[in-house]
DNA sequence: TCTGGGGTCCTAGGACCC
DNA sequence: TCTGGGGTCCTAGGACCC
């Protein structure tokens, strides 16, 4: 095509939702959580959790997410720890989902309260608005339909949009307009670049990099001379507001997982067996629910001394059965036990490489290995229709009712 | 201070194949 | 004796994001 559909610049949106998880909180508890100033969402202390999110009003008190509940209470002892309303959040994020692609075609979540919105294309359908008007509007209908407050950040890239949204927190619209992008920047330090975290952010000061601006007086020839030029490359682009990502509208999903930290560490065999049935269970019936079936499955194990350690297992049709999962999790978690031994910490599995196109006709080798026979499937079916008409733990192996058993 | 749970993407090396 | 070379798949680990 001509050069006249590049000149048309994009129009990127990325909404942010302020402090998503304490907004979820207090809409579910309006008369506690609902109340309180001082709120921090997330783990306690006592099963070594961390703050997924903290309420402006902390903030002053140095508080912030991810850090261990234990010390953002020691720094705000007033504050009032509530965990994450999983499903409310869910919910919410969905609905909010559904308002933008009412607005756009193509809209791409970026994770449960973050979401790209691409309306190039569209000036037509909006009568040459302004994209900051649009931006305006799609927060009142986000508030209005879903209570959630979002900021708004907009520019000719995703980039830009991403860092645009930063400026517009709280509540605000932020739009870059095209062709100000370098100018843009220059405000800004490396470290607030996304994808420069505290690893890369350190090798740049070493180099005596610290924002946009120090990174802009170097040609792209000394970059590559000091980081090599996958790195330069990205970062010369980066500091002047380029960004060729696209918002992809449909993405799926590469992987999915299910782990725990434990409030103690295990040491025994059997209990760690007990707790990755658990999980391989939750995980089979989450895959089952998305019709996903998965080639290769990972455990990951994080010890005592927080070193963390992982093992895979490839299969040449996908798996999605609980049995299935269990048998090749279960080589995995005895691999990673020879090649160290020492109290656990974290649990987890992962599945990933999902089969695109139903199972194919299994070979002769396959049927004899048994991986997953056509009772297997049968069963995890019905075992799903159960858990869908009784609830989660309608049916649960054996060995996990007996660990569920003491509680009652 | 004592480190969650859910993801994405990249790299490097070995196996294997032609 | 120095060793060929490229492509693909897999595994393990790590950086990074919210």
């Amino acid at each position: 095509m001509g050069t006249d559909h590049q000149a048309t610049s994009r129009r990127i949106l990325l909404l942010d939702c302020d402090q998503f998880f304490v907004q979820c909180a207090r809409l579910d508890d309006p008369e506690g959580a609902g109340k309180e100033p001082l709120l921090l969402v997330g783990g306690t202390s006592d099963a070594r959790g961390v703050v997924t999110s903290a309420s402006y009003e902390t903030r002053v008190f140095g508080v912030r997410s991810g850090m261990p509940t234990a010390q953002a209470v020691r720094l705000c002892p007033r504050a009032r720890v509530v965990p994450v309303p999983r499903e409310l959040c869910v919910e919410k994020s969905h609905a909010i989902r559904e308002v933008l692609d009412r607005y756009s075609p193509v809209v791409e979540p970026a994770s449960i309260d973050e979401a790209y919105v691409d309306l190039s294309g569209t000036e037509a359908l909006y009568h040459g608005e302004p994209l900051s008007v649009t931006a305006a509007r799609i927060q009142d209908t986000v508030a209005r339909e879903t209570e959630i407050g979002v900021s708004i950040g907009g520019g000719t890239t995703k980039l830009i949009a991403k860092l645009a949204a930063t400026r517009a927190k709280p509540g605000g619209v932020h739009v870059v307009a095209a062709g100000m992008e370098h100018d843009f920047m220059c405000a800004f330090r490396l470290e607030d670049i996304p994808g420069v975290g505290p690893v890369f952010a350190d090798r740049l000061r070493t180099l005596g990099l610290i924002t946009v601006l120090d990174a802009c007086r170097h040609d792209l020839n000394t970059l590559e001379r000091w980081l090599g030029s996958e790195r330069a490359g990205w970062l010369f682009d980066r500091v002047r507001g380029r960004d060729a990502a696209t918002v992809h509208h449909n993405r799926v999903a590469r992987s999915v997982s299910r782990e725990e930290t434990f409030a103690r560490d295990i040491t025994d065999i059997e209990t760690l067996e007990t707790e990755l049935l658990a999980l391989a269970v939750r995980l089979g019936s989450d895959l089952r629910a998305n019709g996903m079936r998965a080639r290769t499955i990972t455990v990951k194990i994080r010890d005592a001394d927080f070193t963390t350690r992982s093992s895979a297992q490839t299969v040449p049709d996908g798996v999605g059965t609980d049995r299935a999962i269990w048998a090749i999790a279960r080589f995995l978690l005895d691999r990673l036990r020879e090649r160290r031994r020492m109290p656990t910490r974290l649990l987890g599995i992962a599945a990933s490489h999902f089969d695109e196109e139903p199972a194919r006709q299994m070979t002769l080798f396959e049927e004899a290995v048994q991986l997953e026979s056509e009772r297997d499937i049968r069963l995890a079916q019905a075992t799903d229709q159960a858990r869908k008409r009784f609830g989660p733990h309608a049916i649960e192996p054996a060995r996990l009712l007996q660990r569920r058993s003491p509680k009652r």
